[in-house]
RNA sequence: GCCAAAGUGGCGGAAUGGUAGACGCAUCAGACUCAAAAUCUGACGAGGGCAACUUCAUGAGGGUUCGAGUCCCUCCUUUGGUACCA
């Protein structure tokens, strides 16, 4: 078969005969199936992509066959960073680089033959798209859910700069190696923390893998403990509390001293009292410089400093203990002030014993000398007062009422989760709907004058003092003030690439729509999503972001439906043929394009699906392919075997059928390689019965559409048949009327003895004469103590 | 450290607690061919046996069960995620 023409020519006519638009409001019931939209990268697609894509293709090629009107949109996640430095490069506008790039992955993907409905395609960086990013993000605003404050950031010092996590990876600038520091910026925040317990327990009723559940709960970090006031006492008397947050509270006859983080501001407020003010301050300094490369790399050598002059006072025994600054405290978790309890928690213990301070034990059960016991389950409490005697459980909630009562504490839950980094200094983003004016301070611009465009520019170089390259045209930044009228500053930052992904699924139920984001009835009719397929890389980002931002638009009434994904799937990575991750630098890198020039797409798409267990990691194999292609082969000499029967063969009825159910329950279960293997197994059947009807023919080459839909409508087509597969009805069960034979194990204490073939649901007795008919097990059958029989599968005889 | 997933032939991988190794690759043999390629047929976990057959095998060790790759416990290894979270 020449694959090349033979692709080309039902590309065209799928796209002549517009086989794949989605029609709003259709009768027909809805499916949208949602894959993650590419980055259009100059480099072109990914093996990653085909596998990707090749999943939702699939099952959106057969949704559509079992009449369902179904959505299968693609679009450009095209803001960033590559794009950005594409143009400083090689002195392109972004915007000129953006639509080459889309131009060629575009034409790439349509050469793998998926059916996408190209007609509602999407542009993130199209001002009638970020028109609504910006919309977004104003009532986010209107609503109180932004903020603006001083945050560290990755800063170059060399090339004054400031870099993204991707482009400071290990502490080391991206651009010219030398070492990231941290700065502190004004940076804006949105406030997702507020929707941190809904989109914990919203998980609950959503079909996500567990691992991906796990990944954003474990990201969302829930922890239910209390907030103790302590007593501070300088100069001998007591003036002030100092607030901690501890989920362990049953512990507190146990604390021995109290640790603060360096960026505490009770150190600032006491400064003259602390005798030691200088240590301190050199420690905090020391602390700044710490990096994330740093933290990651952690050596769990505790360091820390005693505050001399100010000491806590436990608010139970009234006992004083004295406070360290260290930075294993943080100050962006909880109060950044914590009560040390060594016997009972290992990072405390660590610090107690370098810093020499007291370990009170005050649960049974543990040896603190040698280290922290930190067992919850078990034990009872000592030395405690009035918990002596209780479970560890019992104490928190004793602990919680008398805190309560007595005024000096309360139940309290915390969140690891931040609240989320919205600005970036770069071009390639939205722009912000925001401007400075000296009277009326930060103005939001208003619904009209949206969107807020970028400004051409001729230079991509790097702007300097960490500030966005935005901020050196002036005649875009200066402008108006929309409430004043007068003098007023634009916002130069820009927005993450994150803004666009985060609500690109409801555009492309309405994606020509310029008065709002997308009309309410369309968003009714299509939502939620059904399934959406993704890496895992975006279970805590995307997947999180974009759930917020959907929950946020339900809250405010322009969503119809609170969570946006009915149904996650994942994928697993494509490995190189090393078995190492696809990098340029260890050259296994496979291009797509290259395996649809030697095998053409069809087999690129069935060996993608067919190599593995989808949602597993597995390497490519050049050699492996080939099976895919001579199984391709083989379906197109089939219609040699082709006879002149009408109809189904009697014998033939119940391999369809079986093959019918399992084809069809393992695509919508995302087991494409079983299906596949399911439809090589039937060809070999085919081929050892050496005939099959026409009809045969075509039901075979219907199951195969959806993963080789261009060799499939050929064959259709040649063999005769005028209907397009992509027009036909997906296959139903056959009657069948046939005797079933089904073999059935004989065991002899679970060991195998022999095999029998038996009329299927024959009853017990009815087998057990066989079985003591067959020479290998009639001894056994007479001496066993038991009979183990289940129907259609096993004999077990214990003797 | 913590969380999650996974360890099955030479290789990629199949197996609702019920015949382990489906399907494919590679390899070997045969057919076709002047020959090669392609194609078709067959063999293909390891050991023992002329054979019918038989024993051992799913990372290691225990357990539950008539029966365990699958369930439980301990351990080892690998891969992801996350990280001084109080």
């Amino acid at each position: 078969m020449d694959y090349e023409k033979i692709e080309k020519k039902w590309q065209e006519i799928w796209e002549k005969e517009k086989a794949f638009e989605a029609v709003d409001f259709d009768k027909k019931p809805k499916y949208f199936g949602l894959v993650e939209f590419p980055y259009p990268s100059g480099v072109g697609i990914h093996i990653g992509h085909v596998k990707a894509y090749s999943s939702m293709e699939v099952l959106c090629r057969m949704k559509r066959l079992q009449g369902y009107n179904v959505m299968f949109p693609i679009g450009w996640d095209a803001f960033g960073l590559p794009t950005e430095n594409y143009a400083i490069k090689h002195n392109v506008a972004p915007r000129i680089a953006t639509d080459e790039n889309i131009k060629n992955i575009k034409k790439q993907l349509k050469a793998v033959g998926f059916s996408f409905d190209w007609s509602r395609e999407i542009d993130t960086t199209d001002e009638k798209y970020f028109k609504w990013t910006q919309w977004i993000f104003s009532k986010l605003y209107e609503k109180g859910l932004v903020y603006k404050s001083k945050a560290f950031v990755n800063y170059c010092p060399s090339c004054d700069v400031i870099l993204s996590n991707e482009e400071s990876q290990g502490g080391v600038c991206d651009r010219c190696s030398s070492q990231v520091v941290q700065k502190e910026k004004e940076v804006w925040f949105l406030k997702i923390r507020e929707y941190a317990d809904r989109l914990l327990s919203g998980l609950d009723h959503l079909d996500f893998p567990d691992r991906v559940k796990e990944g954003q709960r474990h990201w969302i970090g829930k922890s239910t403990g209390a907030e103790v006031d302590f007593d501070l006492k300088v100069d001998g008397c007591v003036c002030d509390k100092l607030k901690i947050y501890t989920t362990r509270c049953d512990t507190l006859f146990g604390v021995t001293f109290m640790v603060v983080a360096p960026e505490h501001p009770m150190l600032e407020k006491y400064r003259n009292k602390i005798s030691n003010w200088d240590e301190i301050v050199a420690y905090g300094e020391e602390a700044k410089k710490k990096t994330e490369f740093d933290r990651v790399q952690m050596n769990k050598d505790k360091t820390g400093v005693k505050i001399e002059g100010v000491v806590a006072v436990n608010p139970l025994n009234k006992k004083e203990v004295p406070i360290f600054v260290a930075d294993y405290v943080m100050m962006g978790y909880g109060t950044g002030a914590i009560m040390a309890v060594p016997a009972h928690d290992n990072r405390d213990f660590e610090f107690a014993k370098k810093f020499g301070c007291d370990i009170k034990p005050v649960i049974a059960g543990g040896d603190v000398d040698k280290e922290a016991y930190t067992d919850i389950a078990a034990g009872v409490m000592i030395n405690s007062d009035f918990l002596n005697g209780k479970t560890v459980k019992e104490a928190q909630k004793l602990m919680i009422e008398y805190l309560t009562k007595n005024g000096i504490g309360n139940a309290k839950t915390n969140f690891q989760m931040k609240d989320w980094a919205f600005n970036r200094q770069r071009y390639w983003g939205e722009p912000f709907p925001i401007v400075y004016c000296d009277k009326c301070g930060t103005v939001l611009v208003p619904e009209k004058d949206l969107p807020v465009t970028l400004p051409h520019m001729d230079k991509f170089k790097p702007s300097k003092n960490g500030e966005s390259p935005l901020a050196e045209v002036e005649e875009w930044v200066n402008c108006t003030c929309p409430k004043c009228g007068g003098k007023a500053k634009r916002e130069t930052d820009t927005m993450p690439q994150w803004a666009g992904s985060s609500w690109y699924f409801l555009r492309y139920m309405d994606p020509h729509n310029d008065s709002c984001l997308a009309d309410r009835s369309k968003m009714e009719y299509w939502g939620p999503i059904d399934v959406y397929n993704g890496g895992m890389e975006h279970v805590t980002r995307h997947l999180i972001y974009s759930r917020f931002w959907n929950m946020f638009l339900y809250d405010i009434g322009v969503v119809p439906f609170e969570e946006p994904y009915k149904k996650r799937t994942t994928i697993g990575l494509v490995l190189g043929e090393d078995g190492n991750k696809m990098s340029k630098s260890l050259g296994n890198v496979v291009d797509p394009m290259d395996i649809i020039k030697k095998f053409g797409a069809d087999v690129l798409r069935l060996y993608i699906l067919f190599m593995s267990d989808y949602e597993c990691p597995a390497p490519w194999s050049n050699t492996n392919i080939s099976g895919c292609k001579r199984f391709l082969d083989r379906v197109e000499r089939m219609a040699d075997l082709v006879d002149n029967f009408d109809g189904v063969h009697e014998e033939h009825i119940s391999k369809f059928n079986n093959a019918i159910s399992k084809v069809t329950a393992d695509i919508e279960s995302f087991k494409f390689n079983t299906a596949i293997s399911c439809l090589m197994s039937l060809a070999n059947d085919i081929y050892a019965d050496g005939y099959l009807s026409k009809k045969e023919y075509r039901l075979f080459l219907q199951l195969l559409y959806p993963f080789a839909p261009h060799s499939a409508e050929e064959l259709n087509e040649r063999v005769g048949f005028a209907e397009h597969l992509s027009k036909s009805c997906w296959p139903n069960l056959m009657e069948d009327n046939s005797v079933k034979m089904v073999k059935i194990a004989v065991q002899v204490n679970g060991k195998l003895r022999t095999v029998l073939t038996v009329q299927e649901n024959a009853g017990k007795d009815d087998v057990l004469k066989l079985v003591e008919g067959d020479e290998k097990t009639s001894a056994s059958l007479k001496i066993a103590k038991k009979i183990v029989f289940v129907p259609n599968k096993i004999v077990n005889l214990v003797v």
